[in-house]
RNA sequence: GCGGCAAUAGCUCAGCUGGAUAGAGCAACGGUCUUCUAAACCGUAGGUCGAGAGUUCGAAUCUCUCUUGCCGCACCA
């Protein structure tokens, strides 16, 4: 229920002639201060049009309006504060909770459209970075963000699996590689051999030729080159696997560049077709004049395609197979120019899905200020990461609840929900100086701290076990349980408002605020005492737990029953 | 040089479509476990919201200028 629409109703009758219910609607807000009440309109506005002073008018309003819906209606200088009923309000939202389950909050707007998101996306032969846990999570929540909202996605993961590099690469394989080093440690030993490559052929720059012939037989299809390329990609693919289950991700599609290798002709054909290609300094582009940006490359002075040529041909691709809703790709702000471009190249050539592609950008991580680079071996290994998290975990478990029962998987749940969590609690766009020590804090706004707060919730249940919790008619008077009610019927504005603005920063804020408002009612209010209240009480905590694990999914964070 | 993003407490960040004394977390200091998990709760202290101008009854929020930092600016992805 939309209370904000029944106190904009309220003061309607008051106002017709002066104010639309839209306008009503949108001046109410809701105060800062708690004890200000739920929602309040100011008086202002209005000042011009009674020309009265707004505390008058606030006044001459509340004798106007019928309050008895209200706990209480009161004026405070220029501003009607107003008061929601919380028996009522209270009975309302956790029969709705309780009746809907994880379906709370559950929307049917995106009529079931298939939306491709373009994420994670590592290099193969690369290892995965911290870099890429950006991507990866922010894709990941913002799909399951998705479907809350009644969507389909797609995960891609564009795996940057073909180029010059696997010439170089297979060279250095064949001249300092051993299959076994290979199967042990991919990404490692691949790495090793990339590295020496680029050392070697500083004093010995015939072995670049040598890579560019193996890269041309690789692109001529020739059989040891195809070979080695789709042994180092498996190879790499099972690495990343592993990472991707420790974090909890999976993907619908790996349709990396190499797949769109067949498909890059058309895109060029199809340019020429309707007239969009232009000879520039030898290469071929498409002018963007008309949007402000400068010409998109589409193929090298050498006949080569590019980047953006694949990205065509992948859009293109995507609007035949999924006639997408939308086309999301999440990758990092340093691309906004580019993917305006690409915007640009697709509305020219009419595709439909252009006009709801969508970047979506996110701050740099950095180390000490300086951007990530393989080569200059500024990396942080998201794995190691991880695994740091988890064994800080288990030590945290060691201590604190030594009789856990399955100690190593909640130390895996909560270590990987605190990176996880840490990573999608700030903005998007807020560029992150990587630091392990804040990473692996278990205290105040993070991951386990909402995961301690279901866990609580769950374990009050087990405790009242045997008693049933209502799923209609629960009401609360308590007012320590007033922020915590208010805070679940957010809920389903926050599902809207995060894929609105592709925040799941929006859901990992709410779910603090849920569970910090929890912790303040636990510590305030015996849960299970024995009165009146006890079976509503219990149903606060059950659509807690319920709200919370939900929020947690949204992010990709799991919720331990107990840690 | 041009364009983008950012600048709020010692540190990390919130602050919704402009609204009532600018809020959290961490760090500091003090308090709360014989009672539902203290990974928690309560309190104290801490800010000329980068600077300046403008719009407005009202600006951290909108506009402009400037400063600082990061990112980008066709044959990489």
């Amino acid at each position: 229920m939309d209370y904000k629409q029944v106190v904009a109703d309220a003061l309607a009758p008051a106002l017709t002639g002066t104010l639309s219910a839209e306008d009503i609607y949108a001046k109410i807000e809701r105060p800062k201060d708690v004890n200000k009440g739920d929602y309040a309109f100011p008086a202002f506005t209005l000042a011009k049009t009674f020309k009265k002073a707004p505390q008058q008018i606030a006044t001459d309003l509340v004798k106007q309006i019928d309050t008895s819906q209200f706990d209480k209606v009161e004026v405070v200088g220029p501003y009607l504060n107003f008061f929601l009923d919380k028996a009522a309000f209270s009975a309302q939202i956790l029969g709705q909770v309780l009746t809907e389950g994880a379906d709370y909050g559950q929307n049917q707007s995106g009529k079931n459209g298939n939306v491709p998101i373009d994420m994670s996306s590592p290099n193969i032969a690369k290892p995965i970075s911290m870099g890429h846990l950006r991507s990866t999570v922010i894709g990941n929540s913002i799909a399951e963000i998705l479907k809350k909202n009644g969507y389909h996605p797609i995960k891609d993961n564009h795996l940057g699996d073909w180029g010059t590099q696997f010439g170089k690469l297979i060279t250095a394989y064949l001249k300092w590689g051993n299959e076994d080093d290979v199967k042990k440690d991919p990404i490692t030993n691949l790495v090793k051999y990339y590295v020496k490559f680029h050392k070697e052929d500083v004093a010995h720059p015939e072995l670049d030729d040598e890579a560019r012939e193996w890269f041309k037989k690789l692109e001529d299809g020739d059989k040891q080159a195809q070979q080695l390329w789709s042994w180092f990609r498996e190879e790499s693919l099972k690495a990343f696997k592993a990472i991707y289950d420790k974090l909890g991700v999976q993907f619908d599609t790996y349709n990396g560049e190499a797949f769109y290798n067949d498909k890059m002709q058309a895109v060029v054909d199809e340019l020429k077709a309707k007239g969009l290609l232009q000879e520039s300094q030898g290469a071929q582009v498409v002018n963007l004049e008309k949007y402000d940006l400068n010409p998109a490359l589409i193929l090298k002075s050498d006949g080569a395609s590019l980047y953006i040529t694949r990205d065509i041909a992948t859009a293109m691709y995507r609007e035949k197979t999924y006639h997408p809703a939308m086309n999301l790709y999440v990758v990092g702000s340093e691309q906004i120019y580019y993917f305006k471009q690409l915007k640009a190249v697709l509305t020219e050539m009419g595709l439909p899905s252009a006009k709801n592609l969508h970047h979506i950008p996110f701050g740099l991580i950095t180390v000490n200020g300086k951007k990530l680079s393989t080569r200059s071996g500024r990396i942080i290994l998201l794995d190691a990461v991880l695994d740091d998290a988890i064994e800080m975990a288990q030590k945290q478990i060691a201590e604190k609840n030594p009789d856990l029962p399955n100690k190593a998987e909640v130390a895996q749940q909560v270590g990987v929900g605190a990176i996880i969590f840490g990573d999608l609690k700030n903005e998007r766009m807020n560029s992150i100086d990587f630091n392990l020590a804040e990473q692996l804090k278990f205290e105040g706004e993070t991951g386990p701290y909402v995961q301690y707060a279901h866990a609580r919730a769950e374990s009050i249940l087990r405790k009242a076990s045997g008693v049933d919790v209502p799923t209609s008619g629960a009401k609360i008077s308590d007012p320590e349980a007033w922020e915590t009610l208010k805070a679940l019927a957010d809920f389903p504005d926050v599902v809207v408002e995060a894929l609105k603005e592709f925040e799941p920063s929006d859901v990992a804020k709410y779910a603090i605020r849920l569970a910090k408002s929890f912790n303040k009612y636990y510590a305030h209010s015996k849960i299970l005492a024995e009165d009146a209240e006890k079976t509503a009480r219990l149903a606060l905590v059950k659509s807690v737990s319920t709200v919370l694990k939900e929020a947690l999914r949204l992010l990709g964070v799991q919720a331990p029953d107990e840690m």
